[in-house]
Formats: structure tokens, C-alpha cells, sequence
DNA sequence: CTTTTGTTTCAATCTTTGTTGAAATCTTTG
DNA sequence: CAAAGATTTCAACAAAGATTGAAACAAAAG
């Protein structure tokens, strides 16, 4: 298979993954474009290689930088900004999961802690327990992967992992 | 805190947080109202308290029976289908874990697979090597944590998770 | 077999999300 | 500080995804 070849099929698979994960395919894209760059790109050679506005790009990696998966780098002498992608894939989806604990998971725990106080008088009594069973379910599985992952960050992801796998098996 | 309130907003948040799962808000709402209610529900019931369409209700529930976390049910001399969903969290945050696993997770280990076999000879040594360590790396990645849900999968959820923060704390 | 009741399908429509490109802004340099 | 280079913003547009509603279909009852 040829390297031109290859690499365009890794950026469609990534690009297409991404909007499974709340990320739009051209951020996916970008990204893994420079996950494969072996140098800090331009927005312009962004630009040339995928083929997508200067808007856009400009845009997906405001963001991207935002999930803490790209950085900006800076060449001495050059007055242009270059982006790369953080290389280590265990530290990147660690990254993923932390940025998607704070902004999916934390919210539900918050509001399943308010659900935790319901007027017994309000209903039948197998409604409301019906109901506060099913809160009192969700706040644990939530605090319980929350509690996971926060092992898991504090450990770094290989490490984690394995670890965890070798316990498991 | 009013029953009726609570129920609404557990739906709300239900909904809400479907979206960021490749799930459809109107899903993620029926799932949420089948997971507080007590007994089954036709769809009828699903019309009247949501108020959505009855061919969304329809279409939405042959999904979430798809996912495996809702599935029908009959009353004796009852000529309706009736719904209802798992009532475990932790077996439903396995079988969407196992779903997404199969939908996600095993197309990238395929494509990884595939671009295993680079020719060298068709770009500079750096960037075949670069894009080499990606590939390798994100296969290491899928592979762990595929094998991290088979395991999950096979010790079910809360068992499985307790004892992996036990042992890692 | 016909009617009634319940369910599914799908083209049309609406809503949401992503993308473009040009103007505005910010930065460096002569 | 003016000009050139680089980046960001955002209103208009395009694409994708979700929803509706009515017609087609299926199953049971009379």
C-alpha cells in the first residue's frame, strides 16, 4: 500500500470516528493529519491538504486546542503559528475521556443529586420509588466510572490499562 | 421537589446527555420514561406524554430495541405492544458499551490492521515512520480496551467495576 | 372476507449543525 | 506609523440529521 494512500485512509477513518465522539469530522480530520505530520504544520498547509476554508480550520483548531489534544508551537524566525497533535495515543484519550467526564458526566451527577429529594406525596408510592430507584442507580454508575476515571488520569493511560487488564484477566 | 417535576427533568437530562451517545434526544426522552415507569407502556402512552409523532415512536423504539436496552412485552388478552427497559444501569451501560464496541471500536481496529503494510519505498523515511507509530499505537489503544469490555462484558458491570477500583485505588 | 385496531414506512419538512468566504482584527516589520 | 502578513469572526449558505403525518401494511375480531 502506498504512504499517500495509507494516510488518506487513516484521516477518513479518524474523520469518520470523530463524529461518533461529538467531534466534527473535520476537526477529526485535522487531527489526524497532524497526529501523522512528523512537523508542526500551518493552517495553510492544513488548508492545501484537506481542502477546507481557512474559517473552518481556524475554527477546528481553536477547538481542537480547546479538548487539550493540539497545541500551538511557534518556529524561530518564522512569524506564522504551526500546530501539532500531542503523539502519545494513551495521554490523547485520556485527554478525550477527562474533557468528556467534565462536560457529559459531571452535569448528570449534578442533576441526579437534585433528583434525590422528591415529596413522597406527590405521587403513588411505586412511582415514586420506581423513580428513585432508577436516580439512585444513575448517580452510582456515574460517581463509580467518574471515581474510575479519575484513577485512570491520575495513573496515565498505559499504565492504567494494563495494569488494570492484568488484575482482570 | 414535585414528582412530576422530577420525572420531567430526569427525562430532560436523559435527553439532553442521548445526544453526546450518537442517540437521538427523542430516544434518549423514551428510554428515560420507560426506565421510571413502573410497568410497561404502549406507544400510545409514549405520544401522549412526550408529545411526538407516532412514527418517530415507532421508528425509535425499533432502535432502542436494536441497542438492546428496551424490549417488548405483551399482556395476556391485550392486543398492544408493550415496552419496557432494563431496569439494571450497569447491564445497560455494558450492552451500550458492547454496542459501541461493535459499531465504533472494531471498524478501527480493522482499518489499523489494513494500513499495517506501508511500502517505504513510497515517501520519506520519517513520515512512513511516523505514520507507522500512529497506526501501531492506535491498534494498541482499540485492542486494550476492546479486550477491557470483553472482560466487563463477561463479569458484568458492577461486579466488574468495584473491583477494578478497589484494586487501583 | 371485511372491518377494526394497531404498527411501520417513507417522502416531505423542519431543525440543528457544519462550512464558507470576505470583512474585521490583530501582529510584525520596514 | 503605514503596509503587508496572518488570524479570527460571523452572517449567509449548505449539509446532515431528526421529525412528522398520512398512506400502506399487518393482525385480530366479527
Amino acid at each position: 500500500m502506498k504512504y499517500t494512500e495509507a494516510r488518506q485512509q487513516l484521516i477518513r477513518t479518524w474523520g469518520q470516528l470523530s463524529t461518533h465522539w461529538g467531534i466534527s469530522r473535520t476537526m477529526g480530520q485535522i487531527h489526524a493529519l497532524l497526529m501523522v505530520s512528523p512537523d508542526p504544520l500551518t493552517s495553510d498547509q492544513i488548508i492545501e491538504e484537506l481542502k477546507i476554508s481557512r474559517g473552518n480550520v481556524s475554527m477546528s483548531l481553536r477547538s481542537l486546542v480547546e479538548w487539550g489534544i493540539v497545541h500551538k508551537t511557534f518556529i524561530p524566525g518564522d512569524r506564522k503559528e504551526y500546530f501539532a497533535s500531542e503523539k502519545d495515543v494513551w495521554k490523547m484519550a485520556l485527554q478525550i475521556a477527562r474533557e468528556r467526564k467534565r462536560r457529559e458526566l459531571d452535569p448528570v451527577i449534578q442533576s441526579m443529586q437534585h433528583l434525590q429529594a422528591i415529596n413522597p406525596e406527590t405521587a403513588s408510592a411505586r412511582e415514586v420509588d420506581e423513580l428513585n430507584k432508577m436516580t439512585t442507580q444513575i448517580l452510582d454508575v456515574a460517581m463509580q466510572v467518574d471515581k474510575m476515571l479519575d484513577i485512570g488520569i491520575r495513573s496515565g493511560g498505559q499504565t492504567f490499562v494494563r495494569k488494570l487488564i492484568s488484575v482482570l484477566r
